[in-house]
DNA sequence: CCCACCTCCCAAAACGTTTCGGATAATTTA
DNA sequence: TAAATTATCCGAAACGTTTTGGGAGGTGGG
């Protein structure tokens, strides 16, 4: 409960040098800064962040702006890995981080801007938004630094972090064309997520440089869900026997359709091929193996923190986005059609 | 930006005035409220949460300390799960949460105390914390309210959350007996954690009263770790084919036993049963899928926060902790010794 | 008509820092 | 030796709130 002032009283100097002591100023002399370090120890001070936060108005503090944090998040653990790389590349640099868990009743009662200054946050890391989320707007509106999670925005103050989506599903799917397949459909989540127009679009890509007809059709609804993945492929595939693989716009979803699979007593992968997207734990584990496009989350969220201090301490080059690269991971959910 | 004097000087009135409008006192007059009200909607006005703390001397945030923060907590979901209950119970009083994520380097230079002081957190929850940890000392000595997750320690300002793991382990090897096995092994955890000790506990006590031999080298170390689990597996039961159960103190570690079985060519569940602890989410997908305790890990960090912000109100009782059920998830892991 | 008591409002202090603009004394320069 | 510079320190204001201790003005009772 020491203050400074306490110090100073015990020191006998005044506030002012102890301030300038004890934040390594150059004019204060040797002896006393030992003396008010000393002093300082004695009486176990440590400094109170708030009342800096108040005078410097800079709170050295990022907001986490996790849209719907819960438990259905655990399955994919995507969130928790990004939000590892958040943390660690923040605390390098000083900066703690402050969670603002959102749902759709509490963006009614506070604005974005509104939670943001509330809590004197200097930037924040926005994960798992949708595009068409009204905090989005206000983000770009308030001139609040932001920093996106698979979500491609670029503005003044506002940069995003990303991985290659298109190429990584040109990937997957020429992996698919390689084995031999010929009839390869899609499920995708839902098109409010930019990850999913960037997957279709390397799926598209990749079929037409094939040379391979694009049926709309094969594109199936999943919506980033296993149930709704499941169901969908069970449909699809029941009366769709021609097509031998499937590209999954997630892992989660590839689960799903697995299942979809195994009601249907096809087999992977001598029956059906399945690629999958994200590499999430979950996919080593399977059986078979799932066979995925893997996104390193962990530094999507390091990438985002730093690209994020960054910005806020200005003195690094005008950097506003990082697009990762991803990789495909061979397992054993693919082989050549029968 | 706008600040209560600009609303003052636009309403006409005192800060003293628009603050004890805005905070709904009753001794100002409902139109003079009215207008204050609108002002600041009209000024677009938002409390500096930041001078509010540092006047009243709390700050309605909880520090949330997690140990070792990283990567390797991805596999079993365990602290992001906690993570969510916390969030969710303390969004619900009104606290944000801060995280404080340390390694042992960080802890070197910055103890406990300072860490909570320096950002006035008014209350702390402790997650993933060691037994011998330094921090735990200092908990007890500073006065910050705190909470630990399954580590049972309570004080004047101390509680904790955690599961019936003594009874959660009995029910585990209970089941087992029931199935007709009288040689089981047991995998534990390093012996730094609460829960390992109380799980071993529980093993032994069953045993005891299904009046079974208690051998000491049926205990096998798996430090929490499914490879080390594995390899600690693999030798024992290499030498021990009277072995037909297994209880492992994590679910992470029983997939390490379930690896050593298949590399020792042991069928699961016919030659070898495992039942795990944590049901955490890929023993579902494990094949065969692993029975287990399965412990409610978003309702503990929902009571530790529960707990925390109730000491903190201090109008709730001088509860100080929350003991959790646990239960058996029968799956397909388990089954008669032939 | 005076006193007591509401009702509604306000000035000023306080929270713990940082920082601006000097001030003093010592040292160097011309 | 006077002037200029440097080294070291300090007082006071500022950040945006809350809260304490009143002060007007009005109302009712006696």
């Amino acid at each position: 409960m020491a203050t400074i002032k306490d110090i100073a009283k015990a020191a006998g100097v005044s506030v002012t040098t102890v301030s300038r002591a004890l934040n390594g100023y150059g004019d204060v002399n040797e002896k006393t800064r030992k003396h008010i370090e000393e002093t300082a120890k004695k009486l176990n001070y440590s400094p109170n962040a708030v009342a800096r936060s108040l005078v410097m108005n800079k709170s050295q503090t990022i907001g986490l702006l996790v849209s719907e944090l819960n438990r259905s998040g655990a399955k994919d653990m995507f969130t928790y890995e990004v939000m590892c790389g958040i943390n660690d590349a923040a605390s390098d640099v000083g900066y703690d981080l402050i969670l603002f868990s959102t749902n759709t009743v509490k963006q009614k009662q506070k604005s974005y801007t509104q939670l943001c200054r509330e809590r004197q946050v200097e930037g924040v890391i926005m994960q798992g938004i949708k595009k068409d989320d009204p905090y989005i707007k206000e983000v770009i509106d308030s001139n609040i630094p932001c920093v996106f999670v698979d979500v491609e925005i670029e503005g003044e103050n506002v940069g995003f972090v990303t991985t290659d989506n298109v190429f990584g599903a040109q990937m997957a799917v020429k992996h698919l064309i390689n084995l031999g397949h010929r009839h390869i459909a899609m499920v995708n989540g839902h098109d409010k997520a930019e990850v999913s127009q960037k997957r279709l679009k390397g799926y598209m890509k990749e079929l037409e440089e094939a040379e391979l007809p694009v049926k709309e059709d094969y594109v199936l609804n999943g919506g980033f869900l296993e149930s709704e993945a499941e169901s969908a492929a069970y449909d699809f595939l029941k009366t769709n026997r021609q097509v031998t693989a499937v590209f999954s716009a997630s892992d989660l979803m590839a689960l799903g359709v697995m299942r979809a699979a195994r009601r249907l007593e096809l087999n992977i992968p001598e029956d059906l091929s399945i690629v999958g997207f994200d590499d999430i734990v979950l996919s080593q584990y399977t059986s078979p193996p799932l066979t995925t496009i893997g996104q390193d989350k962990y530094q999507m969220g390091y990438e985002a923190a730093k690209l994020l201090t960054s910005m806020l301490t200005g003195k690094n080059s005008p950097q506003k986005k990082a697009v990762l690269d991803n990789r495909l991971l061979l397992r054993e959910t693919t082989a050549p059609p029968k």
